[in-house]
DNA sequence: GCCGTTTTCGGCCCGACTGTTTTCAGTCG
């Protein structure tokens, strides 16, 4: 009932994009953009609700875009979305893609120099066209190259938490087939790595062409790229590209290593193999002198004939997990039991679509003991940031929320913005009624690293201040880290008693995994904090932080909110007093 | 197209920044 939901929304979102390049009437065009956000991450029962009529009931949802989801859940399409699909070709809307093109530009270059795509835009920069147009200089030019560079990057690549949607129904699929033993996700959806190429799924079988043939029919294939007796390779509906294998039971544990990789990872296994006289591919591990294949029933055997303790895929990164797990030093993994709470989550007192109730009930549910909410601050009046007259209301609001024994603790937080000068928002006082502050950035990102690492600096010095949200400020995919010295915002971090975020949204996977392990052999503690701005959101903690974590090599004592609620508590008096201490007589 | 202690029309967030202009339009968050 929640694919309806999230399919309703995307539709009506594609439709807001052809409705602005249109030049539809932008309130309209916001309409059908909040409608379409509030649908994909909603978890309605959006047949039922039509069924009764009442789907007039989702806020911002009006009769218009009643009949629109009507349509659509009835005939799988809606008229006109499918009139505006002809009007721009497809390569059009994703110009849309490129930073720094808005719907304006994109139109007038389709319609003054006839551009159909990136492409042809790219081609058409390098030809020095746009200068003919108004509004566009050299700087424009080279601007959009650059962004065009940008996107490239990332094109054909997709989000860990898309890939992951994608293949668990295919794996489970293909785990009901009974001529299958096993089957597993490989590469780098299974090491967890932020964006993946493609969905690799391995098959332990006796009957590899049978299984072959059955995921060619697979519901959402939309075209089979190839096919043989042990490999196929299908192009999902979305676009994604899945590649599944089969080998017999015997091999699969080889296999599993080999196809989950990384590839750095297996080269500097295979060497260590070598050096011990043996040889390791995806078939099996031999002895080199007579070919005498040695047998191992899972991954950690293998590891183990290696002389090595069992490698989790999260580390198979080949960034030291060999030399540790040759000296018994891997890190015991932190695992999604062990959270205790988030501290970083909106409510529609901001920009979030749940009340603080709802997302009280849902942090329940998932068994925390503590949840913290942090709307954003005053100066993010784009995110409609809390003045601190609503601050006070929104305390009293949690406090009654706290008499009434919810089972769990709501602490009082807020998300605010570090200012261009590196001031943190509010006045003293008003920073002084929360129970914590997340600081975080969000504008004014194109300073200089020295600037933009002073001004973190700074903005770290509050005494509130517990933790630095989403240090890098990246939006996977669509925006660059800012510039950050982070060897000094670590160091500075661990002397404070200031933690840095694990944001856990899968758009965002901030701070990046490749910088963990240095912050914390720098004396850095972290939360994972889920930044979730729906109750569903939540759940990114467990979906995506932890994964996160994971690949930072941090164990459970690294992070904060595996602590009780004592022990966060603990952790903010803690930071106070170090505050205190670093500098005396500033409140 | 939505919404209503401003309730059936008229507003819907708005300031900063950039590149282009010479007073402004487009993009972004």
């Amino acid at each position: 009932m929640s694919e309806d939901c999230r399919m309703a929304g995307a539709r009506l979102g594609e439709m807001a994009e052809l409705m602005e390049l249109k030049g539809e009437n932008p309130f309209k065009v916001r309409a059908y953009q909040n409608a379409a956000r509030l649908l994909e991450s909603a978890d309605l029962d959006l047949k039922a609700l039509a069924l009764e009529d009442r789907l007039t009931e989702i806020k911002g949802v009006g009769q218009g875009l009643a009949d629109k989801i009507k349509e659509f859940l009835t005939t799988g399409n809606i008229a006109d979305h499918e009139a505006l699909k002809l009007e721009f070709p497809a390569g059009v809307v994703e110009m849309l893609k490129v930073p720094g093109l808005g719907a304006k530009k994109v139109k007038l270059l389709h319609d003054a120099l006839a551009i159909n795509n990136v492409g042809e835009l790219e081609y058409a920069c390098t030809e020095n066209r746009l200068l003919t147009l108004k509004g566009f200089g050299e700087k424009s030019q080279k601007k959009i190259l650059d962004g065009i560079a940008l996107f490239r990057r990332h094109a054909g690549r997709s989000l860990l938490s898309h890939a992951l949607e994608a293949a668990l129904p295919l794996l489970e699929a293909i785990r009901r087939n009974k001529v299958v033993y096993q089957a597993e996700l490989a590469g780098s959806l299974r090491r967890r790595r932020e964006t993946v190429g493609d969905i690799d799924i391995l098959v332990s079988t006796d009957e590899a062409p049978r299984v072959m043939e059955f995921v060619t029919r697979l519901a959402d294939v939309e075209s089979v790229i190839g096919s043989g007796e042990t490999k196929t390779s299908i192009r999902l509906k979305s676009g994604m590209q899945v590649d599944v294998r089969a080998v017999k039971p015997i091999e699969f544990p080889f296999a599993l290593h080999y196809f989950t990789g990384s590839k750095e990872h297996n080269v500097a296994i295979r060497s260590r193999a070598q050096a011990q006289g043996l040889k390791l591919n995806e078939y099996g591990l031999t002895r080199s002198a007579d070919g005498t294949p040695l047998r191992c029933l899972s991954e950690a055997d293998i590891f183990k004939v290696l002389g090595l303790d069992d490698i989790p895929p999260e580390l198979r990164e080949d960034t030291g997990e060999i030399e540790a797990a040759l000296n018994h030093s891997l890190p015991k993994l932190v695992s999604a039991d062990a959270i205790r709470g988030s501290i970083h989550n909106h409510t529609d007192w901001s920009d979030g679509i749940a009340t603080l109730e709802e997302m009280v009930a849902a942090a329940k549910r998932i068994g925390w003991s503590y949840l913290g909410i942090s709307d954003h601050s005053q100066a993010a009046g784009y995110a409609n940031g809390l003045k601190p007259d609503r601050v006070v209301a929104q305390h009293a609001l949690i406090d009654q929320v706290n008499a009434m024994r919810p089972g769990l603790r709501v602490l009082k937080g807020s998300e605010v913005d570090i200012l261009a000068s590196g001031e943190v928002d509010f006045d003293a006082e008003t920073r002084g009624q929360f129970d914590y502050l997340v600081e975080s950035v969000h504008s004014r990102f194109n300073l200089s690293v020295e600037e933009m690492t002073a001004r973190v600096l700074k903005a770290i010095e509050d005494p509130q201040v517990m933790v630095l949200g989403h240090p890098s400020g990246r939006l996977l995919q669509a925006r660059d880290p800012y510039p950050l010295d982070y060897e000094r915002v670590f160091a500075a971090c661990a002397r404070e008693g200031v933690a840095i975020e694990l944001n856990a949204n899968p758009h965002r996977l901030d701070l990046d995994w490749r910088h963990i392990r240095h912050a914390r052999d720098l004396g850095v503690k972290f939360f994972i904090n889920a930044d979730a701005h729906s109750a569903p959101g939540l759940d990114d903690v467990a979906l995506y932080g932890i994964g996160l974590a994971r690949k930072g090599w941090l164990e459970a004592t690294d992070i904060v909110n595996t602590r009780d609620l004592q022990g966060v508590l603990a952790f903010f008096s803690e930071r106070r007093s170090r505050a205190a201490k670093l500098r005396p007589g500033r409140a």
